[in-house]
DNA sequence: GGCTTCACG
DNA sequence: ACGTACGTGAAGCCG
């Protein structure tokens, strides 16, 4: 099958033009849209070797849009000058290398594209940084779309469309006439933007069954979209690529060859473009610049030569997977198999270089060094090719220093690398580095007894996935939209005119100029509006209350309804991503989304916990750690009184508070559990006396008496704290049970503020980071133990001191047993450690 | 992209 | 005198 490449210069061009910076020839010609698009270009000519080539360019006659939706304001920038200027030179480089230029009056390169991929029998990729072109994506046609920079592409095909937009390849232009594109001159519906858009495709499929199912619709968007009915099929059709335009084909009958003639050289080098005139290939023989002659290079010049070169010896070998490149072994002996960006150029395509990867990828003995594994694993899902013996560069380089954030291997390279653009094996030689420095700083073994093994573990729990009721869903959606539109009705007739209530800046006004109310905290953009000032104003004026129930409800029906909706998979289930390498002090956290932070605490977001079910003939058991903060604060500070209250109380915060008032537990009031509740966790935080007046709403004078009085309870526990501090002033780092580390840079500070900030951080991380640590053990732990014991059953979530499982319903007490005896004998403290277990159908029954 | 707010541990 | 509690991520507004 032959493959056909698709440029949408227009398009690239412009991406090419805002991302790189302004360069000029010698002449003073700009050069740099040229220059960024032809690099992409050849880097894409060597990645998928194209037997067809054709560029596409826009010949739309400038009015004709305009009278189609008159009224509306024309809002594309005229192309500036400077790109303008490149437009020219730019279709004389491509004739010179061959590659056949289309365009035809009145029409997008769009819709070149479009008629072109449909007319094409053959494996086509249009490349194009502008998402409209998804809707051209099939079985046989993949959209490169380019990512911020240029020469770096994401393939975008059905199955990423769906699984990353849950859209279709036509879904895409009812998003569209639903959203609207400013810079496409699409209107849209007003007032629907892309969330709201997502929601409404995902739940109803195409913009006619919206229109279909209008009573279905709450509220002020079902208004809207009444009110423009019209505009949306406008729209439609604006967004619709033409398929069918009367373009000559005859641009697909020649085949492309990536050896050019000379005069192209003598061209960009007249353009100054001389390093990209290194990378290609001539005819009278000058071929590209030899790389990196230090090492031995083998370069490769087919897949058959690949399969066996990966097949000899090899002990290791590094795997930039997104950088789409390098596979070569570091085995010490110099040898190199460079098979990146040379090898794609020779007839290998990205799939059949997986292919040739795969036993390789999946040999237990060979070692892959990876940046960020997990990912790696999941994208490797794709090919059906699993990841078995990995090293993980990033989590080496987050053990060496928490508190930086490493978002690719280039971030690696510029902190560990030689500086410059990285040699394809460079991540060897990082790789290197990053275990002397683990030793040096005795992480190795966090690396290898904790980190390391847990990668499997997430990966597991990601793809498993956690069920969400859409039911229960749905109808907490239609039952918090009625409520909002009644509030926001109620408290736009109290205000007297219509703002908008999710801008704080307008709130401010209506309560504060408007309504006259008293003003509280400032903020860098005015008076705040949050909570703390709300509530304080709450018998003010009848409408204030009314402002904290839309605020709570729209929080949640944003952020857990709605958002949560674009992000359920085919079979019910959201898939979290657990990262790895972000906080400071050795936590995990999740995204895409967020599951860590889902509703509890009040009743209205305990409605929303319900919707997160178990899967088919399951249940969820559900265990966390009780005050396992706490319980480290008692072992590593060695107080007898406070091992003594979790030895024998069986409720720490009003043990503390009987301690702390000198009254029998049984006298404890309410009252004096919440402030002992309340220093308790100052404590956890690295205690003030400011911040505890704050969070008790009492003087700071008395929250300092609080803060003595614990001390005279628990006294080694102060003598903790400095020494804590000391230790840090005196290492430059604090460190957790297992020997986690945190630098803290910030004790060295002149300023008061960030100095204390050390300060607290180097009394909080090592409760936190020791917790994060025990339970990142007892996870590899229960895995483990349920494989063994309990096959079918597996952990889907963590949330910082509490694990789920989801199981078949007949093994729940099995799992139960297995929870709490992994959970609990994951360290050995001075106190016990506890973990509760409950189980339930749902997440707030199992809580 | 920064800021504010608020959801969780 | 200083003026903040520790650790996150997402949504929405605004310039």
């Amino acid at each position: 099958m032959k493959t056909l490449v698709l440029l949408d210069s227009n398009s690239l061009l412009n991406r090419a033009y805002y991302a790189l910076p302004d360069l000029t020839d010698r002449q003073g010609r700009p050069t740099g849209a040229i220059h960024g698009y032809l690099s992409m270009l050849v880097k894409l000519i060597s990645r998928y070797s194209p037997d067809k080539i054709v560029a596409a360019f826009d010949r739309k006659a400038p009015t004709f849009r305009k009278e189609m939706y008159e009224g509306y304001k024309a809002t594309r920038k005229p192309m500036p000058d400077d790109l303008a200027a490149q437009l020219q030179p730019l279709k004389e480089l491509l004739s010179l290398m061959n590659i056949p230029i289309c365009e035809k009056d009145g029409y997008e390169a769009d819709d070149v594209i479009g008629t072109l991929a449909k007319r094409f029998s053959g494996k086509t990729y249009i490349v194009t940084g502008d998402r409209d072109s998804w809707q051209l994506i099939g079985p046989d046609t993949t959209v490169l779309y380019t990512k911020r920079g240029i020469t770096e592409v994401e393939e975008m095909d059905e199955t990423r469309l769906k699984e990353e937009y849950g859209l279709t390849p036509s879904q895409v232009i009812d998003l569209k006439s639903l959203m609207g594109d400013a810079s496409d001159n699409i209107p849209g519906v007003p007032g629907v933007g892309e969330k709201t858009a997502r929601t409404l495709i995902a739940e109803y499929g195409t913009l006619d069954n919206v229109y279909a199912s209008l009573d279905g619709v709450k509220g002020k968007l079902k208004e809207k979209l009444e009110q423009n009915r019209e505009l949306a099929y406008l729209s439609y059709k604006l967004a619709t690529i033409d398929t069918d335009s009367p373009i000559d084909d005859s641009v697909l009958d020649g085949d492309f060859e990536a050896v050019y003639q000379p005069e192209l050289k003598t061209a960009l080098h007249g353009y100054g473009l001389v390093k990209l005139a290194e990378r290609m290939t001539f005819a009278d023989g000058s071929a590209p610049a030899e790389p990196r002659p230090e090492r031995t290079t083998a370069t490769l010049s087919d897949e058959e030569a690949l399969s066996a070169a990966l097949a000899r010896t090899i002990n290791e070998f590094a795997f930039d997977f997104f950088g789409a490149t390098a596979y070569f072994n570091a085995d010490g002996s110099g040898y190199t198999v460079d098979i990146c960006d040379d090898l794609l150029g020779e007839g290998v395509s990205f799939d059949a270089l997986v292919r040739a990867a795969a036993p390789v990828l999946s040999d237990p003995h060979i070692k892959k060094i990876c940046f960020d594994a997990k990912t790696i694993m999941h994208e490797l899902d794709r090919y059906g090719v699993s990841l078995e013996c990995y090293d993980d560069v990033l989590l080496k380089a987050y053990l060496c220093d928490s508190t930086r954030n490493y978002k690719s291997p280039a971030d690696l390279f510029a902190a560990y690398g030689e500086g410059e653009t990285p040699p394809a094996f460079a991540l060897a030689d990082v790789n290197a580095k990053l275990d002397a420095e683990l030793a040096e700083k005795e992480q190795t073994d966090m690396y290898r007894k904790i980190e390391l093994p847990l990668v499997k573990v997430l990966y597991d729990m990601e793809n498993r996935g956690f069920s969400v009721d859409r039911a229960t869903l749905d109808s907490l959606a239609a039952r918090f939209g009625a409520q909002l539109d009644e509030l926001s009705a109620r408290i736009t007739e109290m205000a007297g005119e219509p703002f908008n209530l999710n801008s704080t800046k307008q709130l401010a006004h209506i309560l504060f100029e408007k309504l006259g109310l008293r003003r509280g905290k400032k903020n860098k953009s005015g008076y705040s509006t949050n909570v703390e000032v709300l509530n304080a104003l709450k018998n003010e004026h009848p409408i204030v209350p009314l402002i904290l129930s839309y605020r709570e409800l729209s929080k949640l029906k944003s952020t857990y309804l709605d958002g949560m909706l674009p992000l359920i998979d085919s079979k019910g289930k959201i898939h979290t991503v657990f990262r790895q390498a972000v906080t400071a002090t050795g936590r995990l956290s999740s995204t895409e989304p967020n599951l860590q932070n889902i509703p509890i605490r009040k009743d209205s977001g305990k409605e929303i916990r319900r919707m997160f079910v178990a899967s088919e003939g399951c249940t969820l058991v559900c265990a966390d750690y009780s005050q396992i903060e706490l319980r480290l604060m008692a072992h590593f500070s060695g107080d007898k009184h406070m091992i003594e209250a979790f030895r024998h109380g069986a409720d720490f915060h009003t043990e503390t508070a009987a301690k702390l008032f000198g009254v029998p537990r049984e006298l404890v009031t309410s009252d004096m559990r919440r402030s002992a509740k309340a220093v308790n966790f100052g404590i956890i935080y690295g205690i003030s006396d400011y911040g505890l007046s704050e969070d008790l709403g009492v003087a700071v004078w008395q929250a300092r008496e609080y803060m003595n009085n614990y001390f005279a309870t628990y006294p080694d526990v102060k003598r903790y704290m400095e020494d804590s501090v000391a230790f840090a002033k005196e290492n430059g780092y604090v460190r957790t049970l297992d020997g986690r580390r945190r630098y803290i840079p910030e004790l060295k500070s002149s300023n008061y503020n960030v100095r204390s900030f050390g300060e607290r951080v180097a009394m909080n991380m090592p409760l936190q980071g020791t917790a994060s640590d025990i339970i990142k053990k007892a996870m590899t732990a229960v895995a483990a133990a349920l494989e063994r014991e309990a096959p079918g059953a597996g952990l889907i979530m963590q949330v910082h001191d509490e694990l789920i499982v989801d199981c078949p319903d007949r093994l729940t007490d099995k799992v139960a047993a297995i929870l709490k005896r992994e959970m609990e004998s994951a360290a050995r403290l001075e106190v016990p450690l506890v973990a509760d277990v409950g189980y339930g159908k749902n997440w707030l029954e199992a809580k």
